[in-house]
DNA sequence: GTACACTATATGCCATGGCATCTAAATGGA
DNA sequence: TCCATTTAGATGCCATGGCATATAGTGTAC
């Protein structure tokens, strides 16, 4: 039944709440770090990570990962080309599609920055995540990603 | 000393990753449905929510809360103030600010779409979050937030 | 091989948030 | 009291993402 005890319900909502304003204050300071000492943002650096760790994938591979629009996707690689950090090659097998890889300027910008980000996580959570309550956090988030994306929860639309 | 050792640093930046991909599902999904329901947006739910819980808030109130620039939360609130479901008073101790509540359907919408929210969670995250990993994690993400809260961290300018 | 449906993604319009700027009001001296 | 400084928030311009649509290429049935 819907709503059973809002012992619970609270307890979700709260949880829920803390969820989305860490994430929002962690993004808005990797931001600034990155803004400052790289030119990019957070989301341009995850997308620079993941076609470090997954060359060759497609613009929807992209968009699966991030759980964010392919239109929306396609623009982020529109500027990561003209910053001249990414490549769509064409693909041979598929030429609707192209193979999405990162230039030599994007291999060395992702290294350099991702110094700053372990950097700064250290800094602003390291503490938090350690010891055993730590490490169940971790393990909870991390089961309840997979969760989500076993279940396409999220997914925009285009 | 800056990156000590790269296992910590690459678990931060798993468990930040995570956050980010469960935030952004839930908050997608929670889109969805609220706005399917109640015609609004889980950004609106979180601000008609907080005013309801805070009657009398000011603009700077929301704008720290929920980690969004002063510009952007005067924005909402005009939105809001357009469906007739907030309004602004005059501020007697202050005339450059006002007084923000609810009106009478803004207290209906929000309970209303309290319910929506409330078996959103349920269905999507309670057995993640349930049993004692569960609550370690709650606790955790608790401690985060009360921690970057309390060194502002994130804050955008305007 | 041709037509039709489907898929991948590029593009356009709109909504929202960041940041800079502007204005009104409060505050603090001289 | 009066002016300079600060503060609260409103507004304008820009960047980004969602969604709808357009376009090109693929696969399938015949």
């Amino acid at each position: 039944m819907a709503s059973k005890w809002s012992g619970e319900a609270a307890g979700l909502q709260s949880f829920f709440a803390d969820l989305v304003r860490c994430e929002t204050r962690l993004y808005n300071a990797l931001n600034d770090r990155l803004r400052e000492r790289h030119g990019i943002v957070t989301s341009q650096f995850e997308a620079l990570r993941y076609l470090r760790d997954h060359p060759g994938s497609r613009v929807a591979d992209l968009a699966a990962e991030f759980a964010i629009g392919i239109g929306a996707t396609s623009k982020g690689i529109d500027r990561l080309e003209k910053h001249g950090w990414a490549v769509r090659r064409p693909n041979p097998a598929d030429r609707r599609s192209s193979l999405l890889a990162l230039t030599d300027d994007g291999s060395q910008l992702v290294d350099a920055a991702e110094t700053t980000v372990t950097d700064a996580l250290a800094e602003l959570i390291g503490d938090t995540l350690d010891g055993p309550p730590g490490a169940a956090t971790r393990q909870v988030v991390s089961t309840l990603r997979s969760l989500l994306e076993r279940d396409q929860v999220g997914m925009p639309t285009g």
